[in-house]
DNA sequence: TGTAATATTGCATAGTCTGCAAAAGCGGCA
DNA sequence: TGCCGCTTTTGCAGACTATGCAATATTACA
C-alpha cells in the first residue's frame, strides 16, 4: 500500500503511481472523446484504445463511460473535509457551503467537469446519481454538528439545492463557496417572502 | 387516435385501450417482480414472460426495467396541471406545492411507487433522473407566473427539494400538498435561522 | 370486405458489464 | 541477481440491455 514516513508524507511506490496513472489516462481519454463525439457515439472500446488499456481494465476502474468522463473520487467527504467542517465557523448551512464549495473548488478538474456536463446534458443523470451518494455522506457529516438528524438533512438538502444552481453559472469572479451561500440566501428569501405574502393575502 | 364527442369526453377506442392495457401489464409485472427479487436479479425477459409480451414490445413502451417499474407518465405537467397552477391562489412556492403535490397524489400509484423506491434504493437513480426531466417542465410552468426566470428556478428548486423530503415519510395522516408546504417552511426556517445566527454570533 | 394505419414480433446486431483463470509486473528478501 | 508472494492487467466466455429493420398481425374506417 503506502508507507508512512514522517507524519503527513507518504511514499506512493511505483505500483500505486502506475495505478493512478492508468486511472488518469482512462479519464483523459474518456473526457476528450466524449466531449468531441458525445456520450452515445463514444464506445468503451474507443476509450480503451485511446488510453491503451484493455476493456476489462477499464471496468476495473470505472463502472461506465460516463463515470470515467467525470472521474469523481469515491470518498467525496475525505478526512480533511471532515476536519475542516468540524472546525468551520458559523452555522450549519454556512459551514456546509464552505466544505462543499471548497471541496469541489480544490479539485483542479472542477471547472472542466462542469463545462463538460454543460455541453453534454446526457451526463447529468450520472452526475446526479453520484451526487446522491455524496449527499448521504454529507448528511452523516452534518449530523455531527446538527442538533438533530432532521436538521442535518434539511441543511444538506438546502445546500445541495444551492449547489445545483451555483455550479451552473461559470462566473469565475466569485468563488463557489460564496456563490453557494448566495444561492442558499436566495432560496431562503424566496421561501420566506412566500410565507409572509401567504399570511397577508390568504387564510 | 381519439374522438372528441362533447367537450371533455373522449372515446379511447379499442386500439388505445389495448395499448394502455399492454403498458399496464408490463408495469404490473415489472413492479411485482422487482419488488420480490430486486432490480438486478430481475431480467427484462422475466418481466416480458410475466406480462405476456415480447421483449421487443417491452422496449417499445419503456426504455429500461426500472422505468417500467415506476411507469411515470411522459408529460408530468399536463394541460390540467397547467390550468390548475395558473388559477391557484397564493405565492409561487405555495402554488407549486399545490400542483406538484396534488399531481403526484392524484395518481393512485403514488404510494405504491414511493414504497417500492424505499424498499429498493437502486431505483433512486432512475427516479431522480426522471425528476430532472420533470423539473425542467415545472420551471417552464413556473416561469409563466414568476416575475423572473431566476425566481422561477429558485422556487422550483425549493419545491423539488421539499418533494425529496415530503415523499419519503409515508405519513398518510397528512396530504402530500401540506407536507410539501411544511418542508418548504422548514427549509426556509433552517436557512433563515442560519443567517440570523450567523449575524448574531459571528462576524 | 378491402385498404391504410398502427402494434407486435422475430431476428440480427452493437454495446455494456461481470466472473474466472492465465499472464505480466511489482515489492521485498536471501 | 534470482526467487517468491501479491496485485494488476488481460483475454475469453457469457449474460443482459437496447435498437434498427422487416415481416406479421391487429385495428380503424370507408
Amino acid at each position: 500500500m503506502t508507507i508512512a514516513l514522517d507524519d503527513q508524507t507518504e511514499l506512493p511506490g511505483l505500483r500505486e503511481r502506475k495505478k493512478q496513472q492508468t486511472r488518469q489516462a482512462i479519464h483523459e481519454a474518456a473526457f476528450r472523446l466524449i466531449d468531441e463525439q458525445g456520450v452515445d457515439s463514444t464506445t468503451v472500446d474507443q476509450i480503451c484504445q485511446a488510453a491503451e488499456v484493455s476493456s476489462r481494465t477499464f471496468f476495473n476502474y470505472f463502472p461506465s463511460k460516463a463515470a470515467a468522463a467525470l472521474a469523481l473520487p469515491a470518498d467525496i467527504v475525505s478526512d480533511e473535509t471532515r476536519a475542516r467542517f468540524l472546525a468551520a465557523h458559523g452555522g450549519l448551512v454556512w459551514a456546509l457551503c464552505d466544505v462543499v464549495g471548497s471541496g469541489a473548488e480544490l479539485s483542479p478538474d472542477h471547472a472542466r467537469i462542469a463545462t463538460l456536463v454543460g455541453r453534454h446534458p446526457e451526463l447529468l443523470t450520472t452526475l446526479s446519481s453520484m451526487m446522491l451518494e455524496a449527499r448521504s455522506q454529507f448528511v452523516a457529516l452534518a449530523a455531527e454538528r446538527a442538533s438533530s438528524q432532521e436538521q442535518a438533512e434539511l441543511a444538506v438538502t438546502l445546500v445541495m439545492a444551492a449547489l445545483g444552481r451555483g455550479i451552473g453559472d461559470d462566473d469565475p469572479s466569485e468563488s463557489l463557496v460564496n456563490r453557494l451561500r448566495q444561492s442558499a440566501d436566495q432560496l431562503a428569501a424566496v421561501a420566506g417572502q412566500e410565507m409572509t405574502s401567504a399570511h397577508d393575502r390568504r387564510s
